[in-house]
DNA sequence: TTTGATGATGTTATCGTTCACATTTTCGGC
DNA sequence: GCCGAAAATGTGAACGATAACATCATCAAA
């Protein structure tokens, strides 16, 4: 063998350099450091290229030269170093997401799905931040393009979210998950507009003259969307559009916003913005003597997993969360291969579960019409 | 220059095969690809290892050299390749997180705790698993170590894991969160045995003959250490010792004891193995007309964002999540760092948050000595 | 046989950093 | 103004994989 240029008979690899980091190093085995192709090779009687190939599995390799080399794999207990095979083929496999850090179900769950789908072909790096403002989303942007990710996630349920994702370099495969943007960038998200619709068309169907709403924080696009179905749906049916009562997603909003509601006689149907409030609603309306289902009819907005065990058990627009991180992470990866699009905004469908919350009003005899799902 | 063996007037580089890499590239510039040392280097008029100095704030670059490379550096828009980096360094900063992919509230926690602790300095990848039995353990497990993460935290609750945890390779770094494990493993905890016992002994002192207890399912750890801690109080102050109420953490199964406990007229006091269940509770004592507290006293685990909400609010033992992630990434840090050592096992002590679902007993004057916490 | 195509394998260059060492510059003391 | 130490900078050689190309075997058709 001519000594190459880069190899003159290697001089500073004999045990003493790379022993000092086999003593902290990894699997040990019979040298003293991770194993490297090389070795695989050598033990396997072939060169480094026929155990590239058999780890890419390549077609052009003799079967028992395959399985020589598997088994001086195994023998060695190799693996592949991720950062040489990263520095040739630029590719990573790698994706970040950036969510917000926050106790809330849907995006709790909206990172779950993403997660979910991603499992088999990337490695998926969080961030989580206290808030979704220009500065952190930038920084975090960086931070992952130093981490050299394939492109990002970004969880954005925010109006300032979107505000912060038009700075990002256009040229960075990205994908938004929770709300609608602007042309370039692509967005999957679930079809709040339809799901309070469905909601609220369900509840006028049982027989209700309208429904009252009681929404999630104007920040929040989702909270937004969700009062623009209510509204298109009362509308459509031609009811009174009583005015919105304002929440924030807790528990607590939605108690104070019931104790507001349940002063009001007329009130027969509330479509609130998400299950949590729904919970301190149906507890304010218990108190202050109207029953649920009977007097006053709720729907919620999530099918948190607690939802069927409120009491009643709680009617709500149940989110297709695997679905919708199936999506993104589709969306994200014809990204990666085709390079910047002109953005299309994907919409996962939510469905009306049903369950005891929600009735025919008091004094209705029957629902008006079937209802519809 | 004389050309060097490696770059003999670098023949494939004049922008034909790299111009097509750059086409999809990121930050073209005013080359046909992603900016390299190099390219800083010559824009700088120095070598590139002046500005890998400058890079890793070496001391003995002049200060006027620094700013000119800092200078090009950002004219170029110049990244550092993480992969040539981590190829040589044979550092990553990166860890694996491993996680039950559930909706609890405790575990979601867990992760975000340590993801939060490690945001400077470690990028975090993270792997929810359906199930922590040792197969997809140690598949998992192995991915990571394909993907060069440093070390490894799993977010072990369930007994399955602890199992599994003990087929890892020895000198792997990693960290059990949620979970005491044997001995050659470091664990970071709440120290749940603790908190039960602040919990019953708090009841106690208010007056409560004794305390009963709604368990989590006998598979998790923390489930098991809380009745541990629930009886070891009741024994040390010498109260009778009823049996456990097996739940599952379900809001529906803490109703479903409560319907049972409620049929008991001597309970005056339920410590719940965690807020959801505690909710459950709540809702079946108080259709059976037993008022909480005045009637029957309430204590939860947990504190989720929702028990201040609760009616009534729920006292309950909060866990600091933030600090078990600290503690979890700072044990694994140095476990990277000192290499393996005997394993020890931290703890995080919780603390009880005195809300209004607790008072003395009915027909109890005063409590019998002041409420420790 | 000889030939050409194709399959199987080997050889060398390359990715973009940091490390080890060589070289040049700077500067205080004599 | 010279000298030597220390500071500043430069020069190859790693790191461990894949890519590109070269070479050797094999085999069917001429």
């Amino acid at each position: 063998m001519a000594s190459s240029p880069r190899n003159p008979v290697r001089p500073s690899q004999g045990g003493q350099a790379r022993a000092k980091v086999g003593a902290g190093g990894r699997r040990a085995g019979t040298l003293g450091r991770p194993p490297v192709m090389a070795d695989v090779a050598q033990l396997a009687g072939v060169s480094h290229q026929t155990v590239s190939r058999v780890l890419n599995d390549h077609p052009n390799v003799r079967q028992d030269t395959r399985e020589k080399v598997l088994d001086a794999i195994r023998q060695l207990a190799y693996r592949p170093n991720a950062a040489a095979r990263a520095l040739v083929t630029r590719r990573t496999h790698t994706l970040g997401v950036i969510g917000i850090d926050s106790p809330l179900y849907g995006p709790a769950m909206m990172l779950n799905g993403i997660e979910r789908a991603a499992q088999h072909g990337y490695f998926v790096v969080i961030a989580s931040l206290p808030a979704l403002d220009r500065r952190s989303m930038l920084d975090t942007v960086d931070r992952f393009l130093g981490h050299s990710v394939e492109g990002i996630i970004v969880i954005a349920p925010q109006t300032s979210a979107v505000a912060a994702l038009s700075h990002v370099p256009a040229d960075l495969p990205l994908i938004a998950v929770g709300c609608e943007t602007r042309a370039p960038l692509t967005s999957v998200a679930v079809d709040n507009a339809d799901g309070a619709g469905r909601a609220t068309r369900y509840l006028l169907s049982l027989g209700h003259e309208t429904v009252h709403h009681v929404a999630g924080p104007a920040s929040w696009l989702d909270a937004r969307e969700r009062v623009g179905g209510w509204r298109a749906a009362l509308h459509g049916a031609g009811a009174r559009e009583p005015d919105v009562v304002a929440g924030d997603w807790s528990a607590r909003s939605g108690y104070e916003a019931g104790q507001e509601l349940a002063r009001m006689d007329d009130v027969t149907a509330v479509f609130c913005g998400n299950d949590t409030m729904a919970l301190g609603l149906v507890r304010a309306l218990t108190e202050h003597g109207r029953r649920v289902p009977d007097d006053v009819s709720v729907v919620g907005f999530d099918d948190v997993p607690e939802a069927g065990y409120f009491l009643p058990p709680l009617t709500t627009v149940r989110q297709d969360f695997g679905e919708l991180g199936r999506q993104a992470l589709g969306a994200l990866v014809d990204r990666i291969a085709a390079g910047p699009g002109m953005g299309t905004h994907l919409k996962v469908t939510p469905e009306l579960t049903l369950r005891a919350s929600a009735a025919p009003p008091p004094g209705a005899a029957r629902p008006r019409r079937g209802p519809r799902t």
